[in-house]
DNA sequence: TTTT
DNA sequence: TTTT
């Protein structure tokens, strides 16, 4: 049955990427999706440094296998990118003993929509065509 | 930035309506959606029953206002229905003290795909043309 | 980039499923998805029959090779299905050399959300567990 | 019944801006949506220019009342964007008196994911906090 | 916890 | 053209 997720918005972090014992690769992305804070009338209103207030919702995203590792090799901290996948509940015991639930969105495609942000000196507004050379969707 | 969940599935249970302190109404749904399990090759596979063997993952669907007493008054258990929404996490501090987190869709929209499972005695297979009367979408 | 289409509505006619000349096979939808018509004070209402009045949109499916087949093969009008696919806009010139324009949703994911509807006489309201004995989703 | 379309995309040219006899302002958008062309072994490749070859899908996108005027005070050619909305089919006589099909995306939502392209002079890479004041989602 |  |  229909089970479906889009996200767009910006990665809060590098992926992390790890092997199962069964040796599957899986990324990890923490992806935030900003919504404008409203006040009580329903306006939008700026935080202090002058850009619109806004909740943010941060998502963990899994990608499996060829997606994970493309993931782990192109995408950075910043980068805008969307998601398609579907809702995945987790259940464990933590070392407390004390039972706890996870929630995340397991990932069927990842496209980049942004370069990598620029924190290196090199300017980096030129064309860069070779970036996803290795991407293949 | 995009956050869209759109769902079909059936209600697991009928639905719950409370009102906030703030006098908001509210309604909760399960609202479980199915995939077939697949054997180590790959292949689905039937359980005891004869019917295709199904993981099922259980959402929590969050109806504000009008829409949540609409669901509260016509949403039972078994029917199927859709819904498009978004994903909004929570966090909050349990009895013991133990900090859990949630995740929950929000819901912008529900449709009923079916009647509600005949559990009388009625037959009930004529047209019903009242039912969606007052459902204004 | 993100190019979504989700539906969920009931087929108007039976597939039609032809070849390619290059052997691929595909399989064509028209699925119908309706919407309540409102009044100019934004009402819905009802139409001589009973029923809420409802525009609906008729949609063109186009789904190739295995997905195809399947289509041709269990899809019926009638059905309620749900359509995860993208858009496509086609381009040709008819036979009195007009050029036309057409748009369709290549389908990516189908889901059967009914049984065919009763035209036989058995009733057929015991559970069909073998239904969707060769449908791989 | 569901009919969803979500499309994340490059505005190919500014918004058109109309109104209707009626007097509802109706702005309408190009958005193309790209994806790699692959070879007939199913790889992507390079166009002349570097980039990876692409078939754009442009999609004509409709946005009505308070929605449309935003769209036609802020969005420029070059722009990326994300669209919710639905599919929406369209039938005239052109002057001809050929009957024409159309095919068009009402909005529901739109998002600005980047600054106008910066055709001007000025740099423009500070931020820009004041950019949304007037966008009310 | 549902449904087929 | 479907369905409720």
């Amino acid at each position: 049955m229909t089970n479906i997720v889009i996200l767009v918005g910006n990665l809060g972090a590098d992926p992390e990427l790890r092997s199962t014992t069964g040796g599957t690769d899986v990324a990890t992305l923490s992806l935030g999706t900003g919504r404008p804070k409203r006040d009580s009338e329903g306006k939008t209103y700026k935080d202090a440094s002058g850009f619109t207030a806004k909740d943010t919702e941060w998502h963990r995203i899994i990608c499996f296998n060829g997606l994970g590792r493309i993931i782990a090799q192109h995408a950075v901290k910043g980068m805008l990118v969307s998601v398609r996948g579907r809702l995945h509940y987790t259940r464990w015991t933590d070392r407390d003993g004390v039972e706890r639930y996870g929630c995340e969105v397991i990932a069927d495609d990842v496209q980049f929509l942004s370069r990598p942000r620029q924190d290196n000196g090199d300017g980096g507004s030129e064309p860069q065509p070779d970036f996803d050379e290795d991407v293949p969707y």
